[in-house]
DNA sequence: GGCGCGGATGCAACTCGGTTGCGTCTGCCT
DNA sequence: AGGCAGACGCAACCGAGTTGCATCCGCGCC
């Protein structure tokens, strides 16, 4: 526990660093939910860091839209759409650019990144098309659901 | 006009007969539905099947709901979850399982089926997941935005 | 350390894509 | 033609995400 909490915190504050570096300003709710996503090994929901933040920091529900919105727009984040017509959301570990694929589980519903996993550089498309951006999503069952 | 409506009779006699191929029973809005999408030279929101029924065979909101959701069950379309958490569907004119790419334009918002691009076969995955589906989707610019 | 301001938060009300329950109607088999 | 399971229409509902506005607070400045 002792050490759990010590991970907690050196979380909140390489939160705070990476909010601080991308010249935004460091509030709490900013914070938490950030600390939030870096804890996470899967992408969460508006409602799942809502949950997160619940017991400790509690934020409002338009306050974590907003702080997500955010994180997305200054590239600490990135967002995901899913199957189910909710967004889910990742830490940008490796900071912003980094382009890779993501595995969503039939089963529990969960969404991981594959951070390992390559995107096809190009694509074929019709004339006159200019792509701008891959994505490669995979849906199948994780570990623990198969 | 002869000749377009004349096109537009056989779209509906088409859309009969997959829906009846399919072992499904034949009814108006599953005709006028399928035979929407066939026509349509882009992926249909339900609320775009909606509009293009509603001059000749206007048709009840929650019933396009539920005949698109029984046309991907049948398998004689398919669903394309979408950037702003709306479905758009497109008929399967080569039958089912034929998993192809799909481009959406940033700047008309329309998702058009890419049935040339291939789609990766094989993905890399963490230890212990099992890959079922691969879904591709390209963000940019279509001729018409450029 | 205190001051002021612009941007951030909280709350309430709203939008809209999609769902559910239920009574009536109809495609299809006999 | 007759009967029934399944489809349709309507109304009420749900939940993710948005908007407007008053209050609050991070941070640059003194
Ligand atoms: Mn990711
Ligand atoms: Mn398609
Ligand atoms: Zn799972
Ligand atoms: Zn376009």
């Amino acid at each position: 526990m002792a050490r759990t909490s010590h991970r907690t915190a050196a979380r909140a504050v390489e939160a705070q660093r990476r909010i601080r570096e991308a010249g935004e300003r460091v509030t709490t709710p900013r914070s938490a939910v950030l600390a939030a996503l870096l804890a996470a090994d899967h992408a969460l929901t508006h409602h799942e860091v809502e949950e997160a933040l619940a017991p400790v920091t509690p934020v409002d529900r338009v306050t974590v839209y907003r702080v997500l919105d955010r994180l997305v727009a200054t590239g600490l984040a990135h967002r995901i759409p899913g199957e189910d017509r909710t967004w889910r959301f990742g830490a940008n570990r490796r900071g912003p650019g980094g382009a890779h694929a993501h595995f969503t589980c039939s089963g529990c519903g969960r969404t991981v990144c594959l951070e390992e996993t390559e995107v096809p550089a190009a694509v074929k498309v019709p004339r006159g098309f200019v792509p701008q951006r891959i994505e490669l999503t995979v849906q199948g069952l994780c570990a623990a659901c198969r």
